[in-house]
DNA sequence: ATGGTCGCGTAGCGA
């Protein structure tokens, strides 16, 4: 089984760009942030046309978060518990029926942060307050688990073309960097880390400065997996070639596969 | 040293 998270920065915009790489790579499940419609503009035939059953959690103008599945879906929830006034739609969550049995699959997009400091950074170090609480809870259940998203956090330097560039920037900033820890410390594995030994690879390039063109990426696109998903991973494929298309996205996929 | 780019929605914000 294949889980799969990408930032498409608007899923209207990328429709054609999203149809080809879905197409091609066929992924079980896919996570996507930055979907930014509502609902009912998502554009769900076409989606549904390739085998997904589809899951939104959209806003108007920004954010918002899918998941697409081509194994029925149960169990959905959107929205972190405890986080009921929070407007802007970053998690939805839902329990997806493989024929091994039930995996759970977050779809998340943290947000940005910056500047910071301020209560951009604030609202981000809230939020991810209330994604521990909750992470901690599903963690309990021991069952396999992906939480995967756009966590807007660079992990380690070796995950920068150039730390010093970004020295003070939301998603590398010692505290943002400790509350991802914080998660992670509850008893996941990110996934890229377990599997990858070939060192610095990218998930997101700019579309300013040419930062495509010299490589100048950042990893924040990440696969939080729970012991139970941890134990049966296989390998973790980020798609870079897709940054190189028409009209891309400034993320790219990252996929998981597991042995189940 | 400065300015560079997208998407949304039609000005200026968010990233």
């Amino acid at each position: 089984m294949q889980v799969a998270t990408w930032n498409v920065n608007s899923v209207k915009a990328r429709l054609e760009n999203v149809i080809d790489w879905l197409r091609e790579a066929a992924p079980d499940v896919v996570c996507l942030q930055e979907i930014k419609c509502l609902d009912e503009n998502f554009p769900r035939e076409a989606i549904e046309d390739l085998g997904y059953n589809v899951e939104t959690h959209g806003q108007k103008t920004y954010n918002g978060v899918a998941i697409l599945s081509k194994f029925p879906v149960e169990e959905t929830r959107r929205g972190l518990p405890g986080n009921e006034d929070d407007d802007q739609a970053r998690y939805i969550e839902c329990v997806i029926s493989h024929d091994s049995g039930p995996v759970r699959v977050a779809s998340i997009y943290l947000p940005n942060g910056n500047p910071a400091p301020g209560p951009k950074h604030g609202y981000k170090l809230g939020w991810m307050r209330h994604l521990k609480r909750h992470a901690e809870a599903l963690l309990a259940f021991e069952e396999r688990l992906v939480l995967a998203g756009d966590y807007n956090i660079i992990p380690r330097d070796s995950d920068v073309h150039d730390p010093a560039a970004w020295e003070g920037d939301a998603l590398i900033r010692p505290e943002s960097r400790a509350a991802f820890r914080e998660i992670l410390n509850l008893g996941f594995t990110e996934a890229f880390m377990q599997a990858d030994g070939r060192g610095h690879q990218y998930s997101f390039w700019d579309y300013q400065r040419g930062a495509w063109q010299k490589d100048h990426g950042i990893r924040i696109d990440h696969l939080l997996l729970s012991p139970q998903a941890a134990d049966h991973l296989k390998g973790v494929e980020i798609c870079k070639s897709v940054r190189g298309k028409e009209k891309a996205s400034d993320h790219v996929p990252v996929v998981g596969t597991f042995e189940f």
